[in-house]
Parts: structure tokens; C-alpha cells; sequence
DNA sequence: GTAGGGATAATCT
DNA sequence: GATTATCCCTACG
């Protein structure tokens, strides 16, 4: 049976365990063209007390909905160009959060080559930006629950082996060093092995 | 197959 | 005015 992860079910582990927990769970999305989901098989955590994170300067216009209850959307626009989707996670009020890098495709493979222009599998969602054009998010979507459709998580029946490592993108004094990167060892479609 | 750099604009100082 | 949690195209073996 797959339902359909609930508001509780991300209130009730830290942003690294979330991190982990969501390995081997379904993204889906249900639009207007069509439903797509794939496997989350990549993940980074962004902490409060961690220079990386939006939030470590404290709330801005920008960042409002990781200051927000767990099991939220945070979606933001990256270097004019491309969008990274994130899940709302810790306590209320913390501002963590966990960014979902790359998926496995499982659903509306199709309707993702039209919105990607790429034709590969492993090219579709093989990282953040690349995730977030071909299951169609777009940035009004920040701040919607996603314990609901159209945007939502179910549980997989996966226990995937789990890699740790440090995270991609991240410059030099901004905690570049910590290991809040996760991903399905063996998957070939995470974004940088 | 790998490496390097340009695109491009919201956001914050 | 600087920065950025990225992607893609081009050049070269």
C-alpha cells in the first residue's frame, strides 16, 4: 500500500533524518497536462545553524516559508535561470529545510522529455533544476502543503543503501565541508556521483 | 568522455 | 553592485 506522507510525518524527525527517510519515496505531481512522479534518490540537508542555508541570516521575503511549520514547499529561483524545490522541514520556526537533487522517473515519463527537450532517462531529473522543469513546479508553488495533491509525497517499499557525502554547489567558508549530502548508493540517476 | 566557462535575473547588502 | 543550493554548449582528446 502507498499513502500518502502526512504534515506529522515531517514533524517528527531533524532535517538530516527527514533527509534520509525520504530516499525511495515517490515525488508526484498532478497537473492540468498530466501526472508525473519518480523515485527520490537525492537529497541535501540545509540546517539553522549552517552557513549554506538560506535561512542562516535570518527571514527574508525570500526565505519565508522555511521559517514555517515542516512538510511545506520552498521553491526559489538559482542564478537567474533555473528553480530548486525544497521540503519545509525541523521545528516550527527554525527555517531547515531539505532539498530534493535528483529522480528517478517512474510516471508521465513522456510528458517530462516534452518539458526537458531531452530524450535520455537518465537526463531528465538528474539534478535540482533539471527535477523541477520536468515534473512542471513552478515558483507559485512555494508555501503549498505537501500532504496534498496536486503536489505530494507517498511512501515507497524501498530500505535503499544509503551514501553520505558532502554537498554539491556550496563555496568556499559556508560549511562546504559537512556531510548533509545523501543519495541511493548504485542509482544511476543522481546528479554527480 | 571530460573540462571549462557563459547565460541570466531575483535577491540581498 | 555582488552573489548565487545550476545547466548546457562548446572544445578537445
Amino acid at each position: 500500500m502507498s499513502g500518502i506522507i502526512s504534515e506529522g510525518f515531517y514533524r517528527s524527525f531533524s532535517t538530516l533524518e527527514l533527509a534520509q527517510k525520504l530516499l525511495g519515496m515517490e515525488l508526484v505531481h498532478e497537473t492540468a497536462e498530466g501526472t508525473c512522479s519518480g523515485i527520490i534518490v537525492e537529497t541535501e540537508a540545509y540546517l539553522h545553524n549552517d552557513r549554506a542555508c538560506h535561512a542562516f541570516s535570518g527571514i527574508t521575503p525570500r526565505n519565508r516559508p522555511m521559517f514555517g511549520p515542516a512538510g511545506f514547499a520552498y521553491v526559489y529561483q538559482i542564478y537567474g535561470i533555473h528553480y530548486c524545490f525544497n521540503m519545509v522541514s525541523g521545528p516550527d520556526g527554525c527555517g531547515e529545510a531539505v532539498l530534493i537533487r535528483a529522480l528517478e522517473p517512474l510516471l508521465g515519463i513522456d510528458l517530462m522529455q516534452a518539458r526537458r527537450g531531452k530524450n535520455s532517462i537518465t537526463d531528465l531529473c538528474s539534478g535540482p533544476g533539471k527535477l523541477v522543469q520536468a515534473m512542471g513546479i513552478r515558483k507559485m508553488q512555494s508555501c503549498e502543503s505537501l500532504a496534498y495533491p496536486p503536489l505530494y509525497v507517498r511512501n515507497g517499499n524501498l530500505t535503499p543503501e544509503i551514501h553520505t557525502t558532502t554537498r554539491i554547489g556550496i563555496g568556499k567558508g559556508k560549511d562546504e565541508h559537512l556531510p548533509y549530502r545523501f543519495y541511493i548508493k548504485g542509482s544511476k540517476f543522481i546528479s554527480k556521483p
